[in-house]
DNA sequence: TCTTTTTCTGACCGATCGTGCAGAAATACC
DNA sequence: GGTATTTCTGCACGATCGGTCAGAAAAAGA
């Protein structure tokens, strides 16, 4: 992903080139907006690049094709997803593991809803542009943290619940509050989630999804 | 909805309305797929068409504008739905209530996707055609069904949860099996869920979810 | 300074879109 | 039978789409 032509750099960069990376940036930024809200098919190359406020021609330059600036669009949010997930780790305490998984899930919810949103919209349309991501890196990454998660249960640090289902209404639970942002927001009388409200839902969440997780006679999580 | 001038109607009903219907139906089947698989912008006219066997220009003649169809296709899943919430009521059992309500709509969520897809797609763009719905109809039935989960909490039957974000992870959990079906499939080595896989999905889900609701000590669910 | 390379842009192409419309075909009514 | 109504369909329209391309503008390299 990282440029690779940086051989000779001391110090200056050239203007090209930061210039290269900030107009790049900002198309991405405009690109996974426009398609989170107008869907594959309706966000158009030059609707990108008006909200970038640059010439459609401009867009096709950097990336060629609307499908190449889409797959790089997902790829970010995927890596960005897949990061999170690091807590999930056999050494570390259950509980405590799954609940900063979904502490940063819900962060993520609230600061990136446009990527959930289009990773959403792609898996609806059963990814027509990213099925190889889901069959080359999705699949044995969830197999690596559903064999964390039965070590767990082996050992006798969580109730025997179903790994794979669990991660399922992880998923289903936090992503909820990004793709359906609008229908909560309706249903919060129009206005946004509050600090504090993101607060108490970050408890709810982790209150409702860990008991199941947690063993009978533990503390409260 | 249904036809207002069927009033000297004995036992014919003729051959124009009796097609009539079939071809409405038809469409609408169609429409519902079209729409899940390729978005509003994605989903033309022409292709719902081709999906129904007639041609483009009797789909317009049915339901005048993609729009007016679109809506039509939103109204039934959103009727489905709201059907399905009917065992939430401060009568009746609220683990055997919830449980029952879990059980319709993953019951749904495999017998009617597209439809589930189509509101996903809907709400994640912000309900530019729907949000009426949303207003009048969905605001009032949530407050309803909230008031009743939080007077069996005011009657000590559950645990004090957040009744609110309860609704949402019901929501969230069911429909995730149909609108990530895709990535469900792809991640059961690519073979859709068996009768029995469906069974252990809702055993699961029923586990995960009604654990936090239940009162300790009570027997499992 | 002059040449080379990179960056940027407007004009344009063929395809597809939603929809309007005239008229054919089928059915209903008397 | 004939007339009226409903159902159906091919065609045409303006608009927008993704993408190409020639060439201007800017920066880099000498």
């Amino acid at each position: 992903m990282v440029d690779v032509k940086s051989d000779v750099n001391k110090t200056t960069r050239g203007i090209q080139s930061r210039n290269r990376e900030e107009v790049t940036a900002r198309i991405l930024a405009a690109a996974e907006k426009v398609f989170a809200e107008f869907g594959y098919a309706g966000a158009s190359i030059s609707r990108i690049a008006a909200s970038a406020g640059i010439p459609k021609s401009n867009v096709v330059y950097y990336f060629e094709t609307k499908e190449a600036l889409y797959r790089r669009v997902v790829g970010e949010i995927f890596d960005i997803w897949r990061a999170a997930a690091d807590s999930i780790s056999e050494d570390n305490d259950p509980i405590h593991a799954l609940g900063e998984y979904i502490d940063t899930k819900l962060d993520l919810a609230r600061t990136r809803p446009y990527g959930s949103k289009v990773w959403a919209n792609e898996i609806i349309q059963r990814a027509p542009i990213v099925q190889d991501y889901l069959e080359d890196e999705l699949r044995s990454w969830t197999e690596n943290r559903i064999a964390v998660i039965e070590a767990w249960i082996r050992k006798g640090q969580i109730r025997p619940i179903s790994a794979r289902h669990l991660l399922y209404a992880i998923w289903a639970t936090t992503q909820h509050y990004a793709d359906f942002t609008h229908q909560i927001t309706t249903l919060n009388d129009g206005v946004e989630l509050t600090d504090a409200q993101w607060g108490d839902t970050k408890s709810a969440v982790k209150d409702l999804l860990l008991c199941g997780v947690a063993l009978p006679g533990r503390n409260r999580i």
